[in-house]
DNA sequence: AAAAAAAGATTACAGATGTAAACTATAATT
DNA sequence: AATTATAGTTTACATCTGTAATCTTTTTTT
């Protein structure tokens, strides 16, 4: 049994939002996650209940009224995670291997990588 | 609550080996899985149940004494789409952005993409 | 044939996850 | 001040997941 807190689905869109926004109270949070489509403010508290205790957002008091809620960990940061274990898990690790893949399904053509290239050269 | 019905962790464990050896009985299966630590005959059973109950692997008859365990979808078919599942909640299906970021975290050196390229060249 | 061993199938169970209601304290309204 | 509304907190619950034991049916041994 792992021990690993992740975020789990239901949580990232949570951390999506806040990620954007930086800070937001419970209503401004429901109000963006309610824009595709309504959503349950109960679920939602529930949701950041969980990531408070996994001390990935912490609450923070605004006013009388309402708490604003923000991340405590990057966007940066968890991608990052989020890769390795992605990579690690379907290709072993080997990152070649995965582009392979990703060429073979089409999702990237010779334009991107080429593109690709000349962004790594102008940061060199 | 979705329904997708989607491989697991520890079952995804099971269809590697289903993926390179093709066709195992339990006792084989279990003997691959333990090489690198020991793992539970039962344990595996449950797994293997589950993946027939989600037909993903069936169950053919031998001989008397065991029933062979073969995959019913391709790695390759797996891999494309969980390559998507990963991109789409990652990266908004944004190939442009995840190879940036693995770019980023070094995961993709200038020296791959240039072999990348390569390999495209010479299958078009 | 009876007993033992092993394969196959079912059941169990704790923790995680998605979803949401219920309870409690505090702020706003009448 | 009493009532109502709402934020914050706790509890609930079904399903999923990892892990494994138990039961049942075959096969093998004695």
């Amino acid at each position: 049994m792992k021990m690993t807190n992740q975020i789990t689905d239901a949580e990232l869109e949570i951390m999506k939002v806040l990620w954007e926004k930086k800070s937001l109270t419970l209503n401004e949070l429901v109000e963006e996650l309610s824009k595709e489509e309504p959503k349950n403010k109960s679920t939602i508290k529930t949701l950041l209940y969980r990531l408070i205790d996994k001390n990935i957002v912490k609450s923070v008091e605004k006013n009388k009224k309402a708490n604003e809620y923000k991340p405590l960990i990057s966007e940066k940061k968890y991608l990052k995670s989020a890769n390795e274990t992605f990579l690690e898990k379907m290709y072993d690790g080997n990152v070649n291997n995965m582009l392979l893949n990703f060429v073979e399904d089409k999702k990237i053509t010779k334009e991107e990588i080429e593109k690709l290239l000349n962004i790594i050269d102008e940061r060199e």
